[in-house]
DNA sequence: TAACCTTATTGTATTTTTTACACTTATCAA
DNA sequence: TTGATAAGTGTAAAAAATACAATAAGGTTA
């Protein structure tokens, strides 16, 4: 490793802290890590780290979910910048937030150089955020809840084939408020951004549920069109 | 003034660049200073500068637009924050963009430090942006147009008291995009934002239009009592 | 002072969208 | 075969959005 390698230069007063969403056992989830160092050591926070001279926000944002989390390949976006003079105790630190989506499913969880543990934790529990987290948090949970009226971006925390219930399920614990299954329904189904297939689900004691997936060619020709939705 | 004090320390790879709307002469208008210095020394761009250690950002765009500009007091969120690594040509700098609304003639202009120029230019005629000024503008007026549907920002670009005729005008340059007078008056009057004044419009050689204020208690409660509109 | 020009102001009928609401179906387990 | 559980489905009423045009007021001009 070049350590005088210009590409791998830290800038040290800028961060990244990412807010991970996932969804599991019908509840929002969000991504957590074990600080191995101080400050704030042993504290479940945020995932986050410096950028890098070579690289974007975007890149970093990537990156770093990697190196503290092993999770990849995942939908991200720019939330706020926070900048506080005093948020960082150590020294003059500015981070900007961003939101990812997950499914929990497909990455397994491995603890990154700085972290000594990862987890899901329900968002509905209470957590302990150290430094400025839980206005990160509450920021970009903010943030999760306009976007999932007005951009399909659910379905990046479920498996790629599921059924208008956990769909709704999905809609409801990130709102917070239930909505009526008909009506929930006849208004996702009359976007058709979902096909169904010829799959339903397997191993219940009931009725199976039939299975959908999402038609992102279907939604990019709406957006052409300059049509708006908004669920 | 002291150098070495700590409170005046710049960051030199963090900047804020404010994309300043006002309203004028029934035209949406963008605040652009004539840069006094290379890079892009001579060309229009958006007012900005660097942070100092001792400041948040929404400080920082205060401040600037204050010294680039002789803008003060004005309403003022943040929008993005742009990180190519090629966005300025002599170094790795960070900006983060605000978006900023004035009344024009509340505001007189002066051009900064480093700046040889200031100017209010209409939006919809063409602009040569410097360095990715253009994408941070397109992103700027994109949430202009979110907010003006969503928040009762536009005020803050027009004179306290104004007609509904104004309000309109300003609502659909901000849009780009005309409406229907009864459904737009049915809509901004049911909101219960705006108290009608006995006063009316003065020296214009037809009917005088009725003023109105904005009621920003009654804003307030509408949001404490979470009610969200869509205009 | 009457005719004219310009913009302000106002209501209704129609269409579209949103909401409220409950029974039948399918599958597995007991 | 009965019971339990969640899936799936339609309609009527209410609310919201839209389309649309005549009259009022004030100033200017002939």
């Amino acid at each position: 490793m070049e350590l005088t390698n210009v590409s791998k230069q830290i800038i040290k007063n800028l961060s990244v802290d990412c807010v991970v969403f996932g969804f599991e056992n019908f509840e929002l989830e969000v991504l957590l890590i074990k600080r191995k160092l101080n400050p704030g050591k042993d504290s479940w926070a945020l995932p986050g780290g410096f950028i890098l001279k070579s690289e974007t926000l975007d890149d970093a944002a990537v990156r770093l979910l990697e190196e503290t989390s092993n999770v990849k390949n995942i939908y991200l976006e720019q939330v706020h910048t926070f900048s506080k003079t005093d948020r960082f105790p150590l020294r003059r630190v500015i981070s900007v937030a961003y939101l990812a989506l997950v499914n929990p499913e497909k990455h397994s969880l491995k603890p990154g150089i700085d972290a000594t543990d990862v987890k899901w934790q329900k968002v509905k529990d209470p957590i302990d955020f150290p430094f400025d987290h839980q206005e990160i948090f509450d920021r970009a949970l903010n943030q999760l809840r306009k976007r999932v009226r007005t951009k399909p971006i659910g379905f990046e925390l479920l498996p790629e084939k599921f059924s208008l219930t956990q769909l709704q399920n999905l809609y409801e614990s990130i709102l917070g408020e239930e909505v009526d299954k008909r009506n929930y329904r006849k208004r996702i189904l009359s976007l058709k951004m979902l096909v169904p297939l010829n799959e339903y689900q397997k191993g219940v004691s009931h009725r199976a549920a039939r299975l959908y997936k999402f038609d992102s060619k279907a939604f990019k020709k709406l957006k052409d069109e300059g049509f708006n939705f908004q669920l």
